[in-house]
DNA sequence: TCATGTTCGCACAGATCACTGCAATAAGCT
DNA sequence: AGCTTATTGCAGTGATCTGTGCGAACATGA
């Protein structure tokens, strides 16, 4: 199953770190990281926009020299995409889906889960902002979620039943959610996202 | 209710005019517009995404002066929301819909021709650099395509056909189409847009 | 054609950003 | 504990952005 989402992330801080051989995650380095990557959901926040973001802003925010933000991250872009790949992908491997002993169920109450989520505006506020930032952007704001759909559907044929393939769920339950999220005024309620369910053939 | 269109339409049609006296769209503003509107597009294109536009960039591109983007426009945000606004929506009120007799036949075309639009790299890069700039960014990407389906399901509706709302439509087939464009890798192809009028209930 | 005032180009200044050496701190390992 | 070196802080510099005042050009309406 889908047990190989371990690898890649631990530390990742995003540009650096190709083969040498010692890095070092510890203590200050993450508290670094984490203040920085505060600060910056809390400018996104403020500020509305990831419009005016800069590095020296979000250093001064976070209490940390720009001089660190120049060589960890490099640019703003990076810097996106390395928060939201830490705010949208779980920190580990580990993939956390509900499990109410039917497909249907399980879906329901991921896709609530999931419009639950887009209905913070700080969040929406990221998305927008790491979009905006490049290519991969929207990849990183999907984070683990087309994984977690896959999971369910695999657990239900495991079981012996009959599951659309993942192409089609997302269209029929990821893309509405992050649709009305992005594109719309209306964020969408947990009702109508449990109702999207009965869309799937 | 229909005559607020866009360009004021030569005379002012009456005493429509808001406060200011005069507003001059003609020969030459109109020119600086468009070569501005051209030069944001080719920033992106080339430099691949929004980043590092700036006014004055733009304003070396489209051989105007960076005053003149400042004055009219202010910031990169509301450039980018003009550019997207012109791109997305049609020039004056015209909704141009498919009319192939029936209406699954009209939102199968229709949907193709989303999909074509949305495949355009340089449509992709616009519609991320202005999501990134603000809230509404999203609401201008979207443009009139809400409108455009709302006439096709009206015109059905006038034939006397039953109709999904206009809620659904959009979310079985307008969703999945940006979201196939922004969040993953394949763009989707013109087959599979068509085949999402299937899933309409 | 002529008057009007909106719009644009130009020069200039303050502010901020992007980036680079060097020194100091602290994390990881033996 | 002690050593190695990855990581951060500090100060400074060139480049670029942001914004203003003034005169000229041009679209608009008479």
């Amino acid at each position: 199953m889908s047990s190989d989402v371990t690898a890649a992330s631990e530390t990742g801080t995003g540009t650096r770190q190709d083969t040498s051989t010692g890095r070092r995650p510890g203590g200050r380095s993450a508290r670094v990281r984490a203040a920085v990557h505060a600060a910056v959901v809390d400018l996104l926040a403020a500020e509305g926009g990831g419009e005016g973001l800069t590095l020296p802003l979000v250093a001064a925010r976070a209490g940390v020299h720009a001089t660190t933000l120049y060589r960890r991250w490099g640019s703003v872009a990076e810097l996106l995409g390395d928060v939201a790949s830490s705010r949208f992908s779980g920190a580990d491997g580990e993939l956390v889906v509900p499990d109410t002993g039917s497909l249907r169920g399980d879906l329901r109450q991921w896709a609530v889960g999931v419009a639950t989520d887009l209905s913070d505006p700080d969040v929406l506020t990221l998305m927008r902002a790491t979009i905006g930032s490049g290519e991969e952007g929207g990849c990183l704001c999907r984070g683990d979620r087309m994984d977690q759909l896959e999971a369910m559907l695999e657990r239900e044929r495991e079981r012996g039943g009959e599951t659309p393939d993942a192409e089609h769920a997302a269209d029929i339950l990821l893309a509405p959610l992050y649709y009305r999220a992005l594109f719309t005024e209306a964020p969408g309620s947990t009702q109508w996202a449990a109702s999207l369910v009965d869309n799937l053939r």
